[in-house]
DNA sequence: TCTTATATATTGAACGATCAATCAAGGGAG
DNA sequence: CTCCCTTGATTGATCGTTCAATATATAAGA
């Protein structure tokens, strides 16, 4: 062999991608540590108590997943008109990203089955997105900058929005059909989402 | 035994839990067996050639889910302060049937593993929902009822901004914990998209 | 109507394949 | 010699599927 390798490394990087193309049930062991290069599926075993524990693991290498917004508070007081794009811009660049994609689908596939994975993935979207939205946009209903309204809405209403594309990237290609490029959409969200915010009439 | 029941439609029922909440793989022909009350597995290939042949025909059996907006034509013409709310509430009250939302987990749970599966919901979305709103919303554009613009993105952006609370009601029940409720929802998106895309004053 | 023949429904047992997991032994580095 | 890494072989369990046998229903013949 060249190099000495980082073997639980190795493991966890074979193991993602085969749990995130076939699912916990569908990926063996075998099959893992064939994708890993090993001579023996045994070898797993040495660095990983079973396979439930390699998958707990795999999530936790892979779950902080690159935040959607990383420097939150610095955004608070800026004009909804800059803000706006800059998150919708963050978030496709996150369902672009492949290695993203194959931990979402890894965690949507599994999610069904296992409540702890639904929780962190909705709990993640959640806190991670929803809640600094709707802290976000409180601040510019305070600043006279959008009209007063419930947040809770407008901030769902503003990530659902970018949805549908990003899930075409994801996941269902059949959506993107129509050729909606990812800029046209941004632009086009927003001034949809300002102008029926806006402060007076 | 107290009647003669439908053993294929039984075992169709019994196959369709198992999927949704096991998945195909977590899924066992002994346990679909046991679910429909058989006291053997080989029966059910008496019905169907093989697991593959059973897990299509609950797909089938299924796959009409009850549609969005069933009397669309007849809709083109209203005025979006009408059509909107309704396709908003039909969409919610879709996402709240049980059997919808076993449908949608076993759906989207198999879609990572089964690209005609992960093409058959997005191409239901695609179609059902997305290109109804498109043309409805050029339409409305033609009658100076909604100012120009770009209806794939207000199309996707309309339905998008439902989905978060749809989500809840499916897999995510961490996204309704601040406790907004459908109706006000579909209030407030309704408003914020019509603000966003009316007219010129 | 009673019996017989035929087709369908249902069952328990068994098959080979494959799974996750175990284990004792080999191999190389220090 | 010692310790950790790695391996091939193997275990028992469980999987999808098959099969021969039985039960039940349907139809035909006398």
């Amino acid at each position: 062999m060249a190099e000495v390798v980082e073997r639980r490394g190795q493991i966890l990087e074979a193991a993602f991608e085969e749990f995130a193309s076939k699912g916990f049930k569908g990926a063996t062991i075998k099959s893992i540590a064939g994708a890993a290069g090993l001579q023996s599926p045994a070898l797993i075993y040495h660095y990983f108590p079973d396979k439930e524990a390699l998958f707990n693991a795999v999530l936790e290498v892979h779950a902080p997943m690159r935040s959607t917004v990383d420097d939150a508070d610095s955004l608070l007081d800026l004009p909804p008109g800059t803000v706006l794009p800059k998150i919708a811009r963050a978030y496709f660049a996150t369902a672009s990203n492949p290695t993203n994609q194959r931990m979402m689908r890894l965690m949507v596939g599994e999610a069904m089955r296992r409540p702890g994975v639904a929780d962190m993935l909705g709990r993640a979207t959640a806190e991670r997105g929803l809640d600094f939205l709707k802290s976000y946009l409180s601040r510019q209903v305070q600043l006279g900058r959008l009209r007063p309204h419930d947040t809770r809405s407008s901030a769902r209403a503003f990530l659902g929005m970018l949805i549908p594309q990003a899930a075409g990237m994801v996941l269902f290609p059949a959506l993107l059909t129509d050729g909606l490029t990812d800029d046209e959409h941004v632009g086009a969200v927003v001034e949809i989402f300002l102008g029926g915010l806006e402060p007076e009439r």
